[in-house]
DNA sequence: GTGTGTGAAACGTTTCACAGCT
DNA sequence: AGCTGTGAAACGTTTCACACAC
């Protein structure tokens, strides 16, 4: 044996599993619903179906996080809110530099989800310089030569690449050299960062090529369904219907630049 | 063991995993890429590292497809890429239509690597009387009352909703009902659709609240360090640096609207 | 009775390590 | 000698089912 090796560092309770960090946003949507409409309590039955995900995960995934519920009764929204803000790090305020102000750009730089968590675009910018001082969302677009100060001067630690293919690692490895640890990048490529800095990707042709996969099994079986004697049990398969991409495991869309 | 139950309903080589699926994408840019430097072969080292992958999980993801290398050689480039994209689906032609022509509709219909692949936009649906007529990226702005007939005329099984969480819905169940089974959700609501409809969603307010998470881990660490005798492997972690979001579990960024 | 919290089982994915082909 | 293809082990995630608290 011996094939495994560090086993698991083990900092005790602080090991909430990959997966259920990524549920908790959507949980924290369905629950901030919630508080809007002044619901008081939920059971894991609906709010889970809120989130879109089947209650015996979300009762597993809260479990991860303390006992904040009640037996017989459910979970108290404005408590559970609380929670799942604080474990996600979003009662803290979070600066955010936008790189690459094209289309895509310009959408993030408008999106109102963004203020409404912890996060606050600190600066947009571009590497055009007839860009600079022009505003998008209210804020002025400033030059790439800019990037450096405007990182220390806020302490950015979150940068999100809009750009094209082209020049998003070199973009990212000024974003690292200044100072960010986590990235979000839409470009369609595979940035190579330091151990210690998240890069996280979005990539809409990736997501697209998933769908056309499925959608393409989908024509195959309907196809077959004809000509073979349909097999004990075909179709059935775990279609990912209702619950969205459950599984996605990866999730990408690359920038929406012609790359 | 004899832990399995079912093993497999046992399709025979039609049975390929959900993850593998999903990083198949990743192998065809790569492999595109290598094909414009008219590079004939790549071993499972090379094309790992150009995907962001290690080289066992690459050749356990080709095993699937079949035994497309060579032993003591590699993969030749043009033959892999035509084998990727047949299973990908992507050497037929897929309508696609957009609807909310917004500035995330405008960027995603203005991205380039959409055609590459074999996706066509059919069409560009706003709701916004206004809108119509309007060309975008070369395309025209249709009314919300079109839908039905383009999609049927054409075709269209994939359909990518980049409006307002309000109408999400209400778009998806019009898409639906037309005859969309495969639908690219950009705004920050769970979708119901009925079984064999496959939804995929990008949600930004999500990826970041998943970056914010990791990104406070890092700063309670590092003051952990100080007070708490740096216990025997801590830091380590798997940090998914270099490979990008290699693991993220579903993959989320919300529509760039005023939600 | 009702609904949470959670061990234990089932399932899926990744990694290891090496046999086997070129 | 080199690199693929793949069983088997390790690991992570989901689902089951029920004890327990209200």
């Amino acid at each position: 044996m011996a094939t495994g090796r560090t086993h698991r560092p083990a900092t005790r309770s602080r090991g909430i599993p990959e997966a259920t960090v990524a549920r908790l946003p959507l949980y924290l949507r369905a629950l901030t619903a919630l508080s809007e409409r002044s619901v008081p309590t939920v059971s894991s039955e609906e709010l889970a179906a809120a989130a879109g995900v089947n209650s015996a995960k979300l009762r597993k995934d809260f479990s991860y996080l303390g006992s904040y519920g009640t037996r017989g009764v459910g979970y108290d929204v404005e408590y559970l809110v609380y929670q799942i803000s604080r474990e996600l790090g979003l009662t803290q305020d979070w600066p955010v530099v936008i790189v690459g102000i094209g289309n895509l750009g310009a959408a993030l730089a408008n999106y109102g989800g963004f203020a409404s968590r912890g996060f606050r675009v600190a600066a947009l910018i571009d590497a055009d310089p007839g860009m600079a001082g022009k505003p998008v969302a209210g804020i002025p677009v400033q030059h790439t030569d800019e990037l450096e100060k405007i990182i220390q001067d806020d302490g950015v630690s979150i940068g999100v690449i809009a750009t094209p293919a082209g020049a998003a690692q070199q973009v990212c490895d000024r974003l690292v050299a200044a100072g960010v640890t986590s990235i979000l990048n839409f470009a369609p490529t595979v940035l190579n960062v330091p151990e210690g800095v998240d890069v996280r990707k979005v990539d809409l042709s990736i997501e697209l090529q998933i769908l056309a996969f499925h959608e393409q099994r989908k024509a195959g079986e309907e196809a077959a369904a004809d000509t073979v004697a349909v097999p004990p049990v075909a179709a059935r398969k775990q279609q990912h219907s209702t619950g969205s991409a459950d599984k996605g495991p990866d999730g990408d869309v690359p920038a929406v630049m012609p790359a």
